[in-house]
DNA sequence: GATATTCATCTGAAAATCCGATAAATCGAT
DNA sequence: ATCGATTTATCGGATTTTCAGATGAATATC
């Protein structure tokens, strides 16, 4: 005869109860059946786990001993049930992620497609907006998280640093910075300057400070997409700045790179969740996921 | 359909051997049970746990995920069930006892000596107490049980005879009493005696009725401790009473002892257990072991 | 393509489990 | 003390579960 789960529980139930009883009726056995069950286990242990007579019931020594164990273990099992109806949640499941218009068809695309590798299941849909909308999507519940630039903090919206990464200059090959390892923000003085229209730019003057050399960031043109931005670099209308996860789409228009310095200037994204909602096991799973990508991947896109 | 700790231990042996064959071999079922087992344990997680073909076994993302859980879950419960037979098999296990001071000082050092050669896991916790105690703390649950003289009956305490022992008469070497075989109690009055306090002398008092003998209790000096008592008379200043199993201690102060008689008295000790709740296996063990050293030694002490 | 190995399935037999009823024990109240 | 109420233990029969052996299906190897 070997122990079985049943045992176990009616063991615990009558433990706690107190009550062969009570303890059949919370399990939804008949109290007979409870009885047999004792019966057995203490059979297979080869002792008493209860002293009993008909009117009372007292755990053992040796019971009083092993009960936490034995609860520990159930414990433990409804535990992993529980691990195991997540993991299956995750085995089916859509993220809905906002992301600026620039992320989105860099650093997200290349994580996505890494992680569908391992959860093909799960089917993750992007929304690819303006910055200043990515925390409202995640508070209307329209996404499940978002990730994006440093923005008026919200009571209702928790960020995590997602990573930090430095400005470079962005130019065509040949160009006259081409020959410099690193660019000052005065260098970049001397060349039309092609900037983001909105915060972007405006951020980056307070970071700069007053100092002459913000002079760099009065713009020559001012455009609304990143990839404009790169297009008309390519085509010899200046020099733009960007930061170095955009690295894989300044690759794809053949441009070339170098970091500010005289100050090196730095820009945090965060992932926005929303407070007091939890997510989806595969939102989760993506966020942790996106997480490791970056750690793993450090400065990636250089 | 509920998990069994069979489909569980399938499921380890599954993965661990990688063969729904070797696995049922190693579990002494047919393949064909083991194929079911694996089957009713994937359909109560309602997923699968392994990826197999006919020729390749592998686990699933979610089995890889819970193999470790459930690995361990089946440890901790072999874990409890060693531990329960170690409890059983004597190989650990603790014992409280309750006795009086006088006893705990001779008898059982002598008795839990001799146990600890055969049984050196077993730990005996020796709470000397007053006499009057030793019940009380049989009864709170304080000790597994206690050793001492006849007390009040209590319904929630089960007292069995340990030993039935005669009183002797104490007295320093050279002593005038030195010289008889036997020492009657109307000897007795003829010498200061030092006796103990409380119930001890009291009970005597009855035992030996209204007769004139019993002025032979007459104190002439009364002390709460018997090692006191034997102290004094080896200082010269009397003779005392006292129960045979003290003889090891009366030994030691290099006193002698003789019967006291006309009559003899003599003293029961019991064994008190509380009603209504087993003892330990190693508490059992002990109590028997007990019983059978002083019935080997009958007349311990002499 | 033949062969051997492996997992899945089917079936009858054996074992277990469960339930309801009843017995036995105990406690409290009359 | 006796009776009634409550609780655990046990018994017999019906049901369910489990298991072993044989067979079938799939696949890797030669």
């Amino acid at each position: 005869m070997n122990i079985t789960l049943k045992q176990l529980r009616a063991f615990i139930a009558v433990s706690r109860t107190g009550s062969f009883t009570l303890a059949a009726e919370s399990l939804f056995i008949t109290q007979s059946a409870l009885s047999g069950l004792i019966k057995e286990l203490e059979q297979a242990l080869g002792l008493r786990l209860f002293d009993r007579s008909t009117r009372r019931i007292q755990l053992s020594e040796v019971g009083r001993n092993i009960y936490p164990l034995i609860d520990k273990i159930l414990d433990d099992l409804d535990g992993v049930l529980d691990e195991v109806s997540k993991l299956k949640a995750l085995r089916k499941g859509l993220v809905r992620i906002a992301a600026p218009q620039l992320m989105a068809s860099t650093l997200l695309p290349e994580v996505i497609a890494a992680y569908g590798v391992a959860h093909p299941e799960i089917e993750i849909r992007l929304v690819d907006c303006a910055v200043e909308s990515v925390v409202s999507r995640v508070f209307s519940g329209e996404v499940d998280f978002g990730v994006g630039p440093e923005r008026d903090s919200n009571s209702e919206i928790t960020a995590t640093t997602l990573f930090e990464l430095p400005f470079v200059a962005v130019f065509p090959p040949g160009h006259a910075l081409a020959g410099q390892h690193e660019v000052s923000w005065a260098d970049l003085a001397e060349h039309p300057l092609i900037t983001l229209q909105g915060q972007f730019t405006e951020r980056l003057a307070v970071d700069l400070g007053s100092a002459p050399r913000s002079r760099a960031l009065e713009p020559h043109t001012s455009v609304a997409f990143m990839s404009t931005a790169l297009s008309m670099v390519n085509a010899g209308l200046g020099v733009t700045i960007c930061i170095t996860y955009a690295a894989s789409l300044v690759r794809l228009y053949r441009l070339e790179m170098r970091p500010l310095v005289d100050p090196q200037v730095t820009r945090r994204f965060y992932v926005f969740t929303r407070n007091n909602r939890s997510l989806s096991p595969a939102a989760q799973s993506f966020r942790d996921f996106l997480f490791r990508y970056v750690a793993e991947h450090a400065g990636f896109g250089e």
